[in-house]
DNA sequence: GCCAATTTTTAAGTCAATTTTAAGGTCGAT
DNA sequence: ATCGACCTTAAAATTGACTTAAAAATTGGC
């Protein structure tokens, strides 16, 4: 998680940078609207909320989050200010920004906001890759090499069990309990049907399997390197 | 665009009301947590914004919006609240709030900010294509190679619902759900009937249909490459 | 408000794909 | 060598989707 302050008191920019740090956040300041700009644009796809503050030398705030907004980048924006006046925070928000925030604003408000910003963009893993198999959730395919492989509904409930233990073991009792929802039954040979038929769609011939057998315990699909 | 006020001093109730109102919202209120909730989950798909005070009789805000994320709905909320010590900022917005605004505030920020919540959903798509199939939302006309195709209401809603998820699997839980408005209903035929119907007016003789099905989990357009 | 036409829903038979069962063979650990 | 665990194959059982027809509900014209 990395974020951008653009923030020209450098005594404010270092505290925050500090907070955020300690809370696991990798940060990068900037300390004239230019230079933040730049940073803005260049890493767009790398930050995952900018700070900006309203008035700074160069570029002012508003000027640098119409240009971000201008390419089509929809990076959380929260302003940090001293204005206070309603016209401002309209101004803002309607510039693109997300959120805004009056000086002197406590830390740990300002790192719930970033919290309830980035939430939004938290997405569900759609895509699962293993050697050159890849499998996508939302559209229900799997391709080996690019070319399509046909899974059924069990055999893709059970390689998309394996896939999101990516280098765990599954024990047998646990894939019975996950992928076919049968508890306490310990003697159910229907597993082993099903990984021949999953090795006979997505193995190569003569190499060894993508799922390996841990012999008494379960399955596993290893990790790539 | 609907819009949902739990708010028990009534004057301020009011006043937002009006003011929305004549912002072009429809505007439903609550003078009491029971009720808000109540609202709130009952026709929770039909807000697209929730304006929760704090401090409520009966349930407070705080517990109807963590009741309301239980219930996995994204519905923005923000807190209005006269309670300004940071922790209950800091509070309502990890309770899942998505903004929050001090009393006393101005109508103008208020309105800013409920902007920028609803910007996520603001891109409506009008005209959805898949091979030489053309469905005009607004106009609701449906054409093949340019030629007009008559397609009933249900129809209709059925294909728009797979173009609008084109090359995503759907499900048949929540294609009856979000066309049907059925739920609960696990055995259900009529979507085969439709399907049908679809097919034989939409599809090349000959040629595989455009609605692809997935034995035990849905249907899918594919995405034209 | 009534009738006809259209649309939506229910229902049931059919068939093919999938899932499960079962049984004999193979492998590896002790 | 033996035992248990796993693999493989084939056949049986089940499920789920397709199709058709007809009943029920809705719509629109008069």
């Amino acid at each position: 998680m990395r974020i951008l302050i653009v923030e020209d008191e450098t005594t404010i920019a270092n505290f925050i940078k500090e907070g955020l740090e300690e809370e696991g956040f990798a940060v990068d300041t900037a300390d004239n609207g230019k230079r933040g700009l730049q940073l803005a644009l260049s890493n767009l796809d790398e930050y995952d909320v900018i700070l900006l503050d309203w008035m700074l030398p160069g570029l002012n705030g508003i000027e640098i989050c119409r240009a971000v907004r201008k390419e089509n980048k929809s990076v959380p924006i929260i302003f940090l200010t001293a204005k206070d006046t309603v016209d401002d925070a309209v101004f803002g928000l309607e510039s693109g920004a997300n959120d805004y925030i009056r000086k002197p604003f406590s830390f740990e408000e300002l790192l719930a906001r970033i919290r309830v910003l980035m939430r939004k963009n938290e997405v569900e893993t759609v895509v699962f890759t293993i050697s050159d198999i890849e499998m996508n959730i939302e559209k229900h395919t799997i391709t080996k090499s690019g070319k399509p492989v046909e899974l059924t509904q069990r055999e893709f409930a059970l390689f998309e069990f394996f896939l999101r233990n990516k280098g765990k073991v599954c024990r047998r009792t646990r894939i019975i309990e996950k992928v076919w929802d049968i508890h306490f039954d310990y003697d159910n040979s229907i597993i082993d049907v099903y990984i021949n038929f999953l090795r006979k769609k997505l193995d190569d011939p003569g190499k060894p399997s993508i799922i390996q057998t841990i012999r008494g315990i379960g399955y596993k699909i290893e990790a790539d390197e």
